[in-house]
DNA sequence: GGATGCCCCGATTCGTGT
DNA sequence: ACACGAATCGGGGCATCC
């Protein structure tokens, strides 16, 4: 650090000997009210003498400079650009045309000092601003503002273009969540009328200038070389975002998860400098919520902002502090769980405790390490719905001719003593011959499948005989691997040995457990090609994919109606016809995809 | 034989329209 | 308030890989 960021150092820890303001905590801890202030006050001046500056943002060929940290912490746009964005290591981002200097100007002015200079002839390029970096309290006051001076109706068209939709007519609302992504990829198009807003896939609203046309405030290493499909699909993520809610960076299940906790109270106070127009956003604590945190909770770790509780009159944020209940399904001083169900406080609780620490655990390597499992992971989603395909396609038959005559031709390779006989590479473990060319041993006695380990035929010859010598001794369900039967047996045993370390949820299974730590990374891996939800499970997104294929495949024998999802029909079975139906009768099966016995054998 | 991935089920919750 | 469609998520089993 250099001598004058010293000195900033060093003035600012007088002013906190001098006047801060220090209160205690019932925990012992001594609060330092004004250290936020002073933080982002230090920021400000590290920024106006460009120390420390990482990022240089272009916006209609002006060019700012800023910490990124202030950016992601401040703008759900600029979190996502510089988390998913080739690590974040990109030293020039260049905005969209659209965006107006002037606006980012005053919002860039804000993040570093909590006030927002709404003058009116600059409310419409702040308020736009806003709605593209995904600010979305200060959307919340621009509206305040020009609805209360009156401005909305001067610019009437503007204004109705960007009001928030929970302000328009259902109608609205429903007819621009229910069209197809593809003809109405914008999902706020209803909101920004005719904006400029690319559409998917086209070039997403911002992009990393090349080489040749970013300032060379610091020369492009490969590094900051941003992988398109990757920004396109970030893109894409914001459009879902965005179409989910309004708010860009929170889904409607994100805010319903963020219901206050009872006896908590936020409420946005605007103080507003007559001078200078500067609106100063802070929040006000009432009545017994001292003990309440205030950092609004974001289950996918995106910034919270300052006001994002309070912004949202109708949610409020709760979270950890200080005093807050020791965690756990079994908490004795849970909150009252008719109003806020465990797996709601959980939710909300957990994550917001785990959020720092994530954060601040969370390298650049790994963020790009999630970018690039997420990737694999969409992969993976298209290589299993092509296989879900050839199953329903080819029924039992896949394991019939699949699998096994491929195994079976590799089968031919043998080694000697030292020198193996396919490669004639020397033998330096006795693991080659098998491993190296896939020798398979053991040969299935009723089809030509073939083996590397006896266990796998064992499997193997269960399927095609429906032998399940393993019995579990408790209940007597028949399994073909003791494996299997071992996890079964967790069942009647009560192990869970897979626990979650942020909620302390345990699982029998580990996959269990992966699906479940989602919540808390609030990430949704499985994307909908067509309208670009994202979904948190496979058979979420497949259940969802009904939606746009039109298919009901679950039928009602009594009546004939179909359904599209299996719980509906179970529903409608237990109130129109007073059946309570097994999952294993045929009429609760998939019209279109039957039954299929090598695939779903129970 | 353990680890893992995948598939599917089903109770429950949520959101929206009437 | 109610009905209904959609989404969530814990749970169970099977097959493959190592």
């Amino acid at each position: 650090m250099n001598g004058l960021s010293e000195k900033l150092l060093e003035d600012t820890s007088r002013k906190h000997n001098r006047s801060h303001t220090m209160a205690n905590t019932p925990d012992g801890c001594i609060q330092f009210t004004r250290h936020a202030g002073y933080v982002l006050l230090n920021f400000n001046r590290l920024r106006s003498r460009n120390i420390m500056t990482d990022v240089t943002v272009m916006v209609n060929g002006q060019q700012f400079q800023a910490h990124k940290t202030i950016l992601m912490a401040c703008s759900g746009l600029f979190y996502s650009i510089f988390t998913s964005a080739d690590k974040g290591n990109v030293s020039t981002i260049s905005l969209d045309p659209s965006v107006d200097a002037v606006g980012f100007s005053a919002l860039l002015d804000f993040m570093y000092t909590s006030c927002l200079a709404l003058k009116d002839s600059d409310i419409f390029s702040i308020l736009t601003t806003a709605i593209h970096l995904q600010m979305d309290h200060v959307v919340d006051t621009c509206q305040r503002v020009v609805k209360a001076r009156g401005l909305h109706k001067r610019q009437e068209d503007l204004a109705r273009v960007i009001w928030r939709t929970q302000d328009l007519p259902p109608s609205i609302r429903r007819a621009s969540s229910d069209a197809p992504f593809s003809s109405h990829s914008n999902p706020l198009s209803h909101i920004y009328g005719q904006a400029p807003i690319p559409l998917v896939p086209a070039a997403p609203y911002w992009h990393i200038p090349n080489r040749s046309s970013a300032p060379k405030q610091r020369p492009a290493s490969p590094s900051n070389v941003v992988n398109l499909s990757a920004m396109r699909r970030l893109h894409s993520t914001f459009q879902s975002n965005l179409g989910r809610h309004p708010a860009p960076s929170l889904s409607p299940m994100d805010y319903q998860k963020q219901l206050p906790r009872p006896g908590a109270r936020l409420e946005q106070k605007q103080s507003r400098a007559p001078d200078t127009g500067c609106h100063e956003l802070q929040e006000v604590k009432r009545g017994d919520e001292e003990e309440e945190g205030e950092q609004g909770d974001r289950s996918d770790c995106r910034p919270s902002s300052p006001m994002e509780s309070s912004s949202c009159n109708k949610e409020t944020s709760s979270s950890l502090s200080s005093s807050s209940p020791p965690l756990g399904p079994h908490n004795s001083h849970s909150q009252n769980e008719k109003v806020h169900n465990w797996k709601k406080y959980k939710f909300i609780v957990l994550n917001a405790c785990q959020e720092d620490e994530q954060r601040s655990e969370e390298s650049t390597s790994q963020i790009g390490q999630r970018e690039q499992e997420e990737q694999e992971h969409q992969v993976q989603q298209v290589n299993q719905l092509s296989n879900i395909s050839r199953i329903s396609e080819e029924g039992h038959q896949r394991f019939d001719s699949a699998k096994p005559q491929a195994e079976s031709s590799e089968s031919d390779c043998t080694a000697s003593a030292d020198f193996c006989k396919k490669c004639e590479s020397q033998i330096t473990d006795g693991e080659h011959s098998l491993q190296a060319h896939c020798i398979k041993p053991y040969k299935c006695d009723y089809c030509p499948a073939t083996f590397r380990c006896k266990g796998n035929l064992a499997g193997h010859k269960s399927v095609h005989t429906g032998e399940k010598p393993y019995r579990c001794s408790v209940c007597g369900a028949q399994f073909n691997r003791p494996a299997n039967l071992k996890t079964h047996s967790r069942i009647h045993s009560g192990e869970k040995p897979y626990k979650c370390e942020t909620c302390g949820a345990r699982f029998v299974q580990v996959a269990h457990l992966r699906a479940h730590v989602l919540i808390h990374t609030g990430e949704k891996p499985y994307p909908c090609d067509v309208c670009g939800s994202r979904f948190r499970h496979l058979q979420t997104l497949k259940s969802h994919t009904r939606i746009h294929t039109g298919e009901k495949p679950y039928q009602c024998d009594h009546c004939k109606l179909h359904f599209r999802h299996k719980s509906q029909l179970r529903l409608h079975l237990r109130q129109k016809h007073g059946t309570e139906s097994s999952s294993r009768t045929p009429h609760l099966r998939p019209a279109t995809a039957p039954h299929n016995p090598a695939v779903h054998t129970h």
